[in-house]
RNA sequence: AGGGGAGUCGCCAAGUUGGUUAAGGCAUCGGAUUUUGAUUCCGACAUGCGAAGGUUCGAAUCCUUCUUCCCCUGCCA
């Protein structure tokens, strides 16, 4: 097995590309160009790590271009910190947008000039009514809207207003400017949107330069075709939208019209994939913030240890479809597994400690030998493993009646040292309570690296000197929810319950560990495999090399035996 | 006068100009190897493609009817 050839993962063909394809085949495209187009409202999450990884991970596989573009038109939700947050995301994740980042509000002006000249053309008009009358002439579902009494103001008052609107003359929300297509779509996206409105907010960008503010749909198309986008890539609540897209560009001078082909959004089980409710989470205090490495937001999972390698791993497991993508937590969890799998170094940590004292350990004449980082990986290098008289064991390891099975430590019975000897329990120390204090075993001198002669020791624990151990703590963290759809649970009168009463109060549990010296000068995100037990990574924030130790748990190992024993 | 999407194994998902035994992954279950109950390796896993009819030598693919689920009534994106 070697590691320096690049994991390539097999391409999955998916619809997307297969419209990709033909485009190329046929010679409408020489190349593509896609975006990935968050709103810095919020932090990105793992549903939006998937479209991330669709859009930028298109461009790659096809030589194209993706441009990251802020879709900055809510100057009320949007701040610096969020795309700020989005940029280190997206690089973390492994992806180099082409050019500068992008912003919607660098198109403010050429948007506007747009505007006029749907005005020019009697496509839109300026519109006084206010939300509630104009929900009222909306209709619904089944009934036809009404046409704005101000609908066929002439072209001229319809300029001189806009103008007006623009110069700040009216107050906030006393005007709109709205398209003119059919009051009686079936298509609600169609009867007659509303494409600016007027709202004096500090924009994190513009500043206050403007005081009205372009729409999504009005502004999205736009965008695309401002930067030349092939393939605009969306979730599938947009799909009604998708014709007013193309009626915005077919009704301007504009040469660019790009297609807008919608995918399924992500859902994983016990989890949350809505920005407005993970806010919740934050500002509620519920997690110490978007960064938690309990949340399935990016920057979480990185501090859970997560890697781009397991996220883009996940992503594409996940497939590309235009199905409900519900995913299972274990599919995340499997990935991220598989990419630490070959790529973290081992180590011994003990977590819940017991105390064993080997009674005929001889200082300087019981011997050690070192051990490798990965028992697969000889380039990882090897590190001292230092035995010692008084060591610590997981308590799990050791049963004063062992089950069926049992293939660890009980009184009287052997098992191998993991990188050192087989030892062997003969006495249990209790303390007044009943409680098992300590264990005195002896160790069998002649099974260092190599098998005992005689008889098959099957258990292999892991253990760490007690004297040469340094202390950490340790964050052992589990699925943030204990529901599978935690924002999907009706109580007795059949109304949604709050997601937040299922979160998982064992979702964080934090120990002291017992570790291997070694390391003791990890930088942060050091991510180490404690050997039976899980991915570990030194925390990004807290951990300080040399002075304070913090790891977290990333995921468990795989236990076969759990399973079996339940 | 509603509209727009989607139903292929527990979870994803190829396949859709009809053509041999319906890819693959995850999960699961066996078994082998193992100084991590990990990893790795081998094997099993849809007489069936939401349902019922029909067309055909032949249907997941075509036709008809039915059915379930998701999205849409912000001056959010």
């Amino acid at each position: 097995m070697s590691t320096d050839a690049p994991a390539v993962n097999p391409v999955v063909n998916h619809f997307i590309r297969t419209i990709i394809d033909n485009d190329l085949a046929s010679g409408k495209h020489a190349a593509i160009q896609t975006r990935f187009p968050p709103e810095p409202n919020g932090y990105l999450h793992v549903g939006h790590a998937k479209a991330i990884c669709l859009n930028f991970g298109l461009a790659q596989d096809y030589q194209g271009k993706c441009n990251l573009r802020m879709d900055d038109t809510n100057p009320e939700k949007e701040e610096d910190e969020y795309v700020n947050a989005i940029r280190e995301d997206v690089s973390w994740l492994g992806f180099n947008w082409a050019g500068e980042v992008r912003y919607a509000s660098d198109y403010f002006q050429q948007l506007y000039d747009f505007a006029e000249e749907l005005i020019q053309k009697g496509l839109a008009f300026v519109c006084e009514l206010n939300a509630e009358e104009m929900r009222a002439h909306r209709g619904d579902f089944v009934t036809p809207g009404k046409n704005s009494p101000y609908r066929e103001r002439s072209i001229e008052e319809n300029l001189d207003l806009f103008r007006r609107m623009k110069a700040g003359e009216f107050p906030d929300g006393s005007k709109t400017l709205r398209l003119k297509i059919d009051m009686a779509s079936p298509n609600l996206n169609l009867r007659d949107p509303v494409i600016y409105r007027i709202r004096r907010a500090h924009h994190h960008r513009t500043g206050d330069a403007w005081c009205i503010y372009p729409m999504y749909d009005y502004t999205h198309c736009i965008s695309d075709a401002l930067e030349g986008i092939t393939h605009s890539l969306c979730t599938l609540e947009f799909e009604a939208h998708r014709p007013l897209y193309d009626w915005v560009l077919d009704n301007i001078s504009i040469g660019c019209h790009p297609q807008q082909i919608e995918f399924s959004r992500l859902e994983l089980l016990s989890s949350i994939t809505s920005k407005r409710k993970l806010n919740q989470l934050v500002t509620d205090g519920l997690v110490t913030g978007w960064d938690d490495p309990r949340m399935p937001t990016i920057s979480g999972m990185r501090r859970r240890g997560y890697s781009p390698e397991g996220i883009r791993l996940f992503a594409q497991r996940c497939g590309i479809s235009k199905s409900e993508n519900i995913i299972e937590f274990s599919v995340l969890e499997g990935a991220v597994r598989e990419e630490l799998e070959a790529s973290s170094p081992r180590v011994m940590a003990v977590l819940n400690p017991i105390k064993v004292t080997l009674t005929n350990f001889e200082p300087g004449v019981t011997g050690s030998r070192s051990a490798p980082f990965h028992p697969h990986h000889p380039e990882f290098g090897e590190r001292e493993v230092p035995l010692a008289r008084e060591i610590w064991i997981e308590r799990d390891d050791f049963a004063e009646e062992p089950p069926k099975g049992w293939q660890r430590l009980f009184p009287g019975g052997e098992v191998r040292l993991r990188y050192s000897y087989v030892i062997k329990c003969d006495e249990v120390i209790k303390d007044a309570a009943g409680n098992v204090v300590e264990l005195k075993c002896s160790l069998d001198p002649d099974t260092l690296g190599q098998n005992p002669v005689g008889r098959k020791v099957k258990g292999v624990i892991h253990w760490v000197s007690a004297e040469h151990a340094v202390e950490a703590e340790v964050r052992l963290y589990d699925r943030l929810f204990t529901e599978d759809r935690p924002d999907a649970i009706r109580g007795e009168d059949g109304q949604y319950l709050d997601f937040k009463q299922f979160i998982n109060p064992a979702s964080l549990t934090v120990v002291t560990g017992y570790i291997e010296p070694v390391v003791k000068d990890l930088p942060s995100e050091a991510r180490y495999q404690f050997e039976r037990l899980g991915y570990f990574v030194t925390d990004r924030v807290d951990h300080v090399a040399g002075e304070k130790i913090v790891f977290n748990r990333t995921v468990t190992l795989k236990d076969s035996w759990a399973k079996e024993s339940k």
